[in-house]
DNA sequence: AGCCGTATACTCGTAGCCGGATATACGCCA
DNA sequence: TGGCGTATATCCGGCTACGAGTATACGGCT
């Protein structure tokens, strides 16, 4: 993959969708994409609105096309699409569609360190996450279903956030059910762990019987899918 | 919430823990990570580690506790959990189980550009990342399958990821059968948009009969449930 | 004994991101 | 008519991230 995307920022993204409508200046996009609830997908501020339309234009994705004045207020640049930014945005689009990228939700990081907790405070926890993300859903669900007159097709992001959700919620309860009866397996060593603050024999993050330096080595030596990334953003 | 965390990254998080272990000097920090397998869901690379874990320390989260020399290596620094950063990492996990976070997956933001192309095109591109959804998952379910030994605690991570690429894979092929049964609503307004270039009456993403100058609110003015971030990070 | 490949351990420079500051204009109300 | 709150429009400085580079040591082979 050579040279990678010379812009590679969703709300980058977001400026050529945006100006592939009409020219704009850069204060006009950010209200019109508010006004679209872009927000809701990509994030948005000043700071990194004016940078990535500096860095659009560097790139000759986007060009300068007047610098108007209307009334008596500060001068303002103007940007349209050029050519070249067209065709970025067809291929760009067609990529982030087509292929799915790795990404590292906050979560999914904090899972991997579940076993700091005491098993107890994580069953607390996890059945808060589980109250907090039944709230989120319906607060999502509900300002969907304010949004009559809009077509399904401007709301394809927020059906799938909440599908998302959803799923996560459907995981956790899950966990929490099986941490509830006792059916997940690990818990006595869990807990063993930290009363202790020891490894039970048979228990641990690696294959048992390690010297106590040794590489733990999750994956048994040789074991290398080594693939799974497919170059980050 | 003032101030917010003091170094808020999940690379952070993964050192705090690592740590609490035992003292480690950087460089083994990252060797310990990668047998454990966390950088299948924390980003790891030299560059962070050593600018994280400066600031760790510089906020007293941890310490330099020594500064080794073995064999004749270069020197190096070996760290150790101060008190403060063993009760900021409970905090912290509590905070990350415990709190849905607002994140922006690049495919949402994606989906929210999606009208830009055409229908045929955008369906094309979705069985393409059927597919690739569908290898994904199997990879990553044989590299679960090849861990035999590790206890399920451990792998809760991989299990979430592969059970969020499921849903998402359900989801998209939903809309993918949407799409080709036709009984997605907007297809033909949306096909028009492409052929003619302009806004079928009653079609577009606001509610219809805006004057062209007009900022389109998606949200019925007065509708504003303006929550839904909770703080990023 | 010399050489080279690999592991160890860290450093640096560039580039991007973001919050908040800045500066002007407009409109409304007293 | 003076003042203040809000909308318009942009800029800047500091912090963070990250890949690529550097430099040393070890070990095995010839």
């Amino acid at each position: 993959m050579p040279g990678r995307r010379a812009v590679a920022n969703p709300l980058a993204l977001a400026v050529l969708v945006t100006l592939s409508e009409r020219p704009m200046h850069p204060y006009e996009m950010a209200t019109t994409m508010r006004s679209y609830g872009k927000e809701r997908s990509i994030k948005l501020n000043y700071g990194s609105l004016y940078t990535v339309v500096g860095n659009l234009a560097k790139h000759g994705l986007i060009a300068a096309a007047a610098a108007s004045r209307e009334g008596r207020r500060p001068e303002r640049t103007v940007y349209e699409i050029t050519d070249a930014g067209r065709a970025e945005l067809e291929e760009w689009m067609a990529e982030l569609i087509a292929v799915p990228v790795k990404e590292y939700p906050q979560f999914e990081a904090a899972l991997s360190e579940l076993p700091v907790l005491s098993p107890g405070r994580a069953l607390e926890l996890l059945k808060d996450r589980v109250a907090a993300l039944e709230q989120a859903i319906a607060d999502s669900r509900a300002e969907l279903a304010g949004l009559t007159g809009v077509p399904r097709l401007f709301l394809l992001e927020a059906e799938y956030h909440i599908a998302m959700r959803e799923a996560e919620l459907g995981w956790v309860r899950g966990l929490v059910a099986e941490f509830e009866d006792r059916t997940f397996p690990d818990l006595d060593g869990w807990q063993y762990v930290h009363d202790r603050h020891e490894w039970p024999p048979q228990f641990g993050p690696g294959p048992e019987g390690r010297e106590p330096g040794d590489p733990i080595g999750y994956p048994p030596p040789g074991t290398g899918t080594g693939r799974e990334d497919g170059g980050s953003n």
